[in-house]
DNA sequence: CTGAAAGCGCTTACAG
DNA sequence: CTGAAAGCGCTTACAG
């Protein structure tokens, strides 16, 4: 059973000033129509809340109002530093225009489907698809349009736009990739590996982020006149061990071995650090790596990471806004926004050294 | 303007169905009195549900229930994987429960209170409280305890349990520093240094989490005849900037260096690698380093850390359980449940060289 | 075996 | 300038 809950109500309030519980709640939101309340049982009404501990019933106001003011941000996996900093600046901005921000990770591939589903049920007015990984899947899809027919708002993020009337956005990754592949090139690079993740079909066709990725990668060996290896991609999971086992067997390939490897993300890019140096590969002299987010973490490994950062904290609130905008009945400016992704050079494509002291990170 | 929402409630599928709302909530609900129904009646009812697409309104049957069903874990920081990790495993629990959960980030001490006051309009049955160092703040034992005056549930997560009506899960970490520095002295070290989180008073007279870690690093120094030299602690934030900060700090000290470190967490321990990687200094030959938490990330680093794992995954889900006994009205059988920690032993010590191999983190 | 009625706490036109 | 009344969608005794 659930404890006795003493709760105080508008009607205790509205009892210990003397008026209506109308009036109460009409002060109490500060409406318009607040003007018309005299200036003294304003006070009273404020006093007297603040006096008994008054809160506001969530669920009874959200009956009434026919909104929750609740927004759902469902990413691939709170696991990867680069979902916590969206997620920390999405619910800023969440809360600074009124909405509580439920944060979902949606775990594993196969665990994905049932957290889109359960969105339905999560009480919000609005949802936030960031698991990057939703375009390339049917199913995925249909779900997000029933959400958007059942009167939610949605809008994606990292990832392209699946219908009209849901906006996306995403950073432009075949920028981001031919950036990395420039910079390995400008150092002599030659044979560049590619550890992607792993998708449902094959990389290269899939209107995605990965196939994006890799058209990136692709056309800028091919501006140096170099024709991708298919021994030089290895798809894999996006996580430490995906990336750890993807350098592996990237090694373990009886290929000439890639001097350079542009991964999928940081994250991934740590657990290929790590393959590498359990087989006494020293990066980046027998291998330069180039990861992809540019989370604090990239800066604190040993190599530190060159990276291609993306904006991350941008991503979270701007997402918040177009969805926040979506529920005001405005149509968002577009579609689809597509930020910049940015070269970070540090240290494990040798290009140069790097320190950790005097980054916004270390106060 | 909220989009128009053709909710489907139950009066729609009562309707469809011909019978009285009352007899689809007793039949949705799934209730001892749905044996009374006809079961050409249950199955009618369930059938045009499921045809309509009904999906029952939070925020009604919360109203009516008294009891929303959602539980909230603040906890200190999302980008701490630890957190992370008992976050997930809550969640999960909580979902075998019939609960959702919020999970909140209290970010920076200063914000802690803010984030603590809250979880009163989250709207939740109870709360998980994790920041793992209100126990030195009145202020925040204030709002605790404001939070079960309201009717609140309440655990506390990685702390000592403040009072009578709120049951404490945690961590023995005064054996884990122990632990720790035998460890090192097994290995010959003399000169430990011990990398702390920064208190609001003085270390190791407090009743925390801290105070206790510097209670089992001193009490093992000191039966080992070494006493510890306060120029050996050092205090500072528990993220990897504050690690590297501190253990650069430490560095700069005019004492014999100390050869080894025990460092608050594995986030800050992984910073202080980085601090002494930058410095030119090898780990663990010119210093070794153990850390807390026993996170992923702390197998992938460069040498990998030795540190003191937490079960992360039974104290989120404990405290669950716990939370949930508190809200069925039972009382949970202990004040506090102490958990064991248990030493890794990996590379940053040099006692024995890892392998991301064959690990359970790898498939 | 099923329905009518009341009510959870709030907000919002509408009166006056 | 403020109050009475209706109703959001659900659940739960209580009738029958």
């Amino acid at each position: 059973m659930p404890p006795p809950r003493p709760r105080v109500t508008i009607q205790h309030v509205a009892r210990a000033v003397g008026v209506s519980p109308s009036t109460v709640s009409v002060v109490l939101n500060g409406h318009d129509r607040a003007l018309g309340i005299r200036e003294a049982t304003r006070l009273a009404v404020l006093e007297a809340s603040e006096r008994l501990g008054y809160r506001a019933n969530h669920a009874a106001r959200s009956l009434r109002r026919r909104r929750t003011n609740v927004l759902s941000l469902l990413v691939q996996a709170l696991d990867n530093p680069c979902f916590v900093d969206i997620a920390v600046a999405a619910r800023e901005a969440a809360d600074t225009h009124g909405y509580e921000l439920n944060v979902i990770g949606a775990g594993p591939v196969d665990a994905e489907l049932r957290a889109l589903d359960r969105l339905h049920d999560e009480g919000s007015d609005g949802v936030i698809v960031a698991t990057g990984r939703h375009s390339t899947r049917p199913a995925a899809l249909q779900i997000l349009h029933d959400l958007v027919t059942h009167g939610l708002r949605a809008v994606v993020l990292l990832d392209h736009s699946p219908e009209p009337g849901i906006p996306a956005i995403r950073v432009d990754v075949e920028l981001g990739a031919r950036l990395a592949v420039e910079h390995l090139l400008g150092l002599g690079h030659r044979r560049i590996a590619h550890l992607a993740l792993q998708g449902p079909g094959p990389i290269g066709i899939e209107q995605s982020s990965q196939g994006d990725r890799f058209r990136g990668y692709r056309r800028a060996l091919l501006a140096a006149g170099i024709d991708a290896d298919p021994d030089w991609l290895v798809r894999g999971q996006d996580t430490l061990p995906g990336g750890y086992l993807m350098m592996n067997q990237l090694l373990d390939r009886p290929t000439p071995r890639p001097t350079a490897a542009l991964v999928y993300n940081d994250i991934t890019a740590i657990g290929a650090l790590r393959a590498l140096h359990e087989r006494g590969l020293r990066v980046p002299d027998d291998m330069a790596v180039i990861g992809t987010d540019g989370i604090d973490l990239s800066l604190f490994t040993t190599p530190a990471l060159t990276t291609v950062d993306h904006p991350r904290e941008v991503l979270g609130r701007y997402a918040v806004e177009v969805l926040c905008e979506l529920l005001d009945g405005r149509e968002p400016p577009e579609l689809e926004r597509v930020f910049e992704p940015q070269l970070v050079v540090r240290e494990s494509c040798g290009a140069r050294t790097a320190t950790a002291r005097g980054t916004r990170h270390v106060a």
